[in-house]
RNA sequence: GAGGGUGUAGCUCAGUUGGAUAGAGCAUCGGUUUUCUAAACCGACGGUCCUGGGUUCGAAUCCCAGCGCCCUUGCCA
């Protein structure tokens, strides 16, 4: 690095560094005041590395020509010293745009300073430092077999959550299950009827609770007065007595096994699990605050809250629709322990944050449950945290229709783990005949598993996707395998050579070939991309990133060979091929995706 | 009726929140291997960004009015 520029350090984070230094230069300049925002973001390739827009709209706003007054500031820029002209170039370009070039040999400068998966790590941490977070996933519900419909929550979940630890957060989950709700009164209502031995049944226990729910509905479809002999034992057990509670627990059990068994499979972690159940005699509370406030009144026997600013929830609206907190026949329902949790979560967890996980179609239940609770805590006098609802679409079959076996029936989460295992092994076996099956049994494990926790994370989570076996495990396009086969490669190449990929790499030239600069930039882009991630709390930013990184490298791998006889190339692409790595290793690390030695 | 999501290449999807000539993958056509894993790479073809107005230096993106599809809409979660 320059001597003369010592003030200037390789930044980790160009786009914010820049940001910074130029807001306050133009503080300084004539033409500029302490308002104007430089508007620093990543730029075409072809136009450099970033792209600063602030000075047009600024420029505008005041009458000014914008191509003098960008010329200004980049004087002022230069003038400072804070930007060495051998590490970023300044330009005008355009309307008024401000270009930073960043020379090879700054892209080098920052692949020295930055290369192990703690170093990002430690750069990470700014992002989310030290704030307590608690996110609520994947929150399955009890006494019925795991669907596909379960299987975003995990997979969104999981890879949110380990975003938000990687980012510095003091993070619980949560996994908040559905142990308490009206179905306990006809699964125990058809238990008792059938005289079913719930200790009995291992391992297809949830199966048939699965089928003894069904059968129950349908008998109380037929007979409406079973319904009445459910919702007294619904109040027995709520009130404690001692025979369905004992079935409650059993029913609890076998639904807590079978979903940790789906947990391991999908690499699900929790810290707590404290499900509607915990909260049933925290509701009373929650019942008493809101009416002494006045905030919930009685409504056909509910208890309800109205939020009447709220077109589609006022109360005078054509289709009255209230936040029901507590239900005519007294018992309490999903919106009376959400809202119990919430004041747990502030009291016991010092949340600054609670992050919802559930689809798309739950949002006017977040939306009520929200500004029930800001109203509520406003009046008491209790801290506010951050509520954040992260919801999605449906999994889609190739008809556009919600994702259903042929015969339509919905898609069993073991069934569709399974089929993902067999279908690459399939493919492995075909692609590699020569391993040993259980190499292939191992490889078609990560690639298949990882093939759809990808596919649920590379697209849009607001949006609804089509599910594709085929495309989901191709080698093509922005898949796991193409990812993975990549770092395969990378492997490959540092068995090869005998070299550990983590150890220190010396007398490296500097990258001259597009290839190798164009992949030294990619590399860099790692820090925005899981900003950006964090920010929306959408997994598929991160997804595209990997995928162009893959992407530039798989440009490089064919174009500039690695093992040439020049030791300060080599050196150079080894040391690019290790970054690829721990980037690519990292990256899919946060999604949750096992990467392999070889494929 | 109200609210939310959505509409971009034949198909599946991106598009860093208003920036420069709208991008990928698949499909189609053509090319690359005595070279580190060809499960790869390179190139060509392909666009009324649903329609019509508006805002401005600049719009796929923002505002208004329509149209299409999906979802929600009082005691399931």
């Amino acid at each position: 690095m320059s001597i003369f520029f010592q003030a200037m350090t390789v930044w980790f984070n160009p786009a914010h560094s820049i940001e910074q230094i130029l807001r306050k230069i133009a503080a300084e300049t004539d033409g500029f005041d302490s308002t104007f925002e430089p508007g620093v973001r990543p730029a075409d390739p072809k136009f450099g590395d970033y792209q600063g827009n602030g000075v047009l709209g600024f420029a505008k706003k005041r009458g000014v020509n914008p191509r003098e007054l960008a010329q200004r500031l980049i004087n002022a820029a230069l003038a400072s010293e804070k930007f060495d002209p051998a590490l970023v170039e300044l330009s005008l370009a355009g309307p008024g745009f401000i270009n930073f070039k960043l020379s090879p040999l700054f892209l080098w400068e920052w692949q020295l300073a930055y290369s192990t998966k703690a170093d990002y790590r430690t750069g990470a941490r700014a992002l989310k430092d030290g704030r307590r977070i608690v996110i609520d996933y994947p929150s399955a519900n009890t006494a019925k077999q795991a669907h596909i419909g379960h299987l975003r929550p995990m997979v969104i979940g999981q890879a949110i959550a380990r975003l938000l630890d990687f980012c510095g957060a003091e993070l619980i989950r949560d996994n908040h299950i559905g142990d308490w709700g009206t179905n306990f009164g006809t699964l125990i209502m058809k238990i008792k009827r059938d005289a079913v031995d719930l200790s009995t049944l291992e391992d297809h226990a949830l199966v048939i609770l699965n089928e003894v729910y069904k059968a129950g509905s349908a008998e109380e479809a037929a007979q409406p007065e079973l319904r009445d002999i459910s919702r007294n034992e619904l109040v027995k057990l709520q009130n404690g007595d001692s025979e369905n509670t004992v079935i409650w627990e059993q029913i609890v059990e076998i639904s807590k096994a079978a979903f940790d068994k789906l947990f391991a499979q999908l690499g699900v972690e929790v810290d707590v699990t404290l499900g509607e159940s915990f909260y049933r005699d925290k509701v009373d509370r929650v019942y008493k605050e809101l009416v002494d406030i006045g905030l919930a009144e009685e409504s056909d026997g509910a208890l309800v809250v109205w939020h009447d600013e709220v077109k589609k929830f006022a109360r005078d609206s054509e289709r009255p629709y209230p936040f029901n907190i507590r239900k005519r026949d007294g018992a309490s329902n999903y919106a009376s322990t959400d809202l119990a949790t919430i004041l747990y979560r502030l009291e016991t967890f010092k949340a600054e944050e609670v992050i919802y996980l559930t689809d798309a179609r739950q949002q006017d239940h977040f939306q009520q449950l929200f500004l029930t609770t800001e109203k509520w805590f406003k009046a008491k006098g209790y801290s506010l945290p951050e509520l954040r609802h992260v919801f999605w679409g449906t999994i889609l079959g190739s008809d556009k229709r919600p994702f259903k076996t042929k015969s339509g029936e919905s898609v069993k989460l073991q069934a569709l783990l399974d089929e993902a295992r067999s279908r690459a092994y399939a493919v492995v076996t075909e692609k590699n005949p020569d391993l040993p099956e259980a190499k292939r049994r191992e490889i078609a494990e990560a690639v298949g598993i990882g093939a759809v926790k990808y596919a649920d994370l590379s697209s849009n989570r607001t949006q609804d996707y089509v599910f594709s076996w085929e495309r989901l495990l191709s080698f093509e396009g922005n898949t796991a395998p193409y990812l993975l086969y990549a770092v395969a490669r990378i492997n490959s190449i540092f068995r090869k050579v005998d070299l550990s990929p983590d150890a220190p790499i010396a007398g490296a030239s500097l990258p001259e070939t597009d290839s190798e600069l164009a992949l030294a930039r990619k590399l860099m882009g790692f820090v925005t991309a899981l900003e950006l991630t964090l920010n929306d709390l959408r997994p598929h930013f991160l997804c595209t990133y990997l995928y162009e990184l893959t992407s530039a490298y798989s440009t490089f791998y064919n174009s500039d060979k690695v093992m040439v006889d020049d030791a300060a190339v080599r050196a150079r692409r080894l040391i690019l091929c290790a970054r690829t790595r721990t980037v690519l290793m990292t990256g899919l690390e946060l999604l949750g995706i096992q990467p392999l030695e070889t494929m």
